[in-house]
DNA sequence: CTGATAGTTAAACTAAGGTTGAGGTCAAGC
DNA sequence: GCTTGACCTCAACCTTAGTTTAACTATCAG
């Protein structure tokens, strides 16, 4: 184990992706898109904060409720520049993810749920059950199936 | 309005765009993943039987539920092909959807639970509380962040 | 028959979220 | 002081789910 860089403060781009799983060039990608910074040294190598490893798990965990990066990133933007962001300012910007996220199980709950009704007819929501419809007559209404779509 | 083609029991690309609000060169795109299927007139024109209709509304609904269109291929393929699909067939493979839409439901709302614990701290994951564990002694378990991609 | 509308293809382009490779540099251990 | 592994940049490539464009053909109403 080289660079190990411990007895400093800082950690290398190397330890970052051990530490949070995501591979040197995604961690790059994130620099390059504004999502994490690093301090260089004078042979132009990447050394990050400590507290980078806690943002890059908020990047990450918020990847995994399907957040885009762009979004993070503009939420990460309402963190204080100018210091360590504390538990605070963590909880603070986590809310932003939770209307989102409320919005989303009701959806997919919603479409289960619509699934489980239609799953007796097998009209799968384009035309309002093809038993009552059987021709497909819901075509003057517009484009786009119906039912699942609407409300 | 040209090209009804009512009096035949097919339809063409624009009218199965019309009713499905499915742009035609996404059509032909499904066609060419193998989604759909087509016969051609003698001047090589796209002509669809009726029951397409019902096979793009099934792909527009899975897509809704997050299913990737190789997936959807994959399920459309356990359809009969020797008879127009049922009511019974299409209940049959709605199903295959069935629990992975629950385990998503359920994973979002695991991931936002989670979330709504961490507040509190902050931690998001990657330690296991700053509280408890000031500078992330978790970095020996292993890559990744731990929490709430284990169990 | 003509003109408008609708259809055909292949290839290029988009956007997100990265990965891969070439060619070259830095830093740590022996 | 050299070797080796970790690092650097830039550009090209990947995947998914399509859209767009160019150049051309089919079909239909009148």
């Amino acid at each position: 184990m080289t660079q190990l860089a411990s007895t400093a403060r800082e950690i290398t781009v190397g330890e970052l992706a051990g530490r949070s799983g995501v591979a040197p060039s995604a961690l790059r990608f994130y620099e390059r898109e504004g999502l994490i910074r690093s301090r260089r040294t004078s042979g132009n190598q990447r050394r990050y904060s400590r507290d980078t490893l806690r943002r890059v798990a908020f990047i990450r965990t918020s990847q995994r409720l399907g957040i885009p990066l762009a979004t993070i990133r503009d939420v990460l933007g309402l963190l204080p520049e100018d210091r360590t962001p504390t538990r605070e300012d963590w909880a603070r910007i986590s809310e932003c993810w939770r209307s989102d996220l409320d919005e989303r199980i009701r959806t997919l709950q919603r479409l289960r749920d619509h699934l489980t009704d239609c799953i007796g007819c097998g009209c799968l929501s384009l035309d309002r059950c093809s038993l009552s419809n059987p021709d497909d007559a819901l075509a003057d209404h517009g484009p786009g199936p119906r039912r699942l779509l609407e409300e």
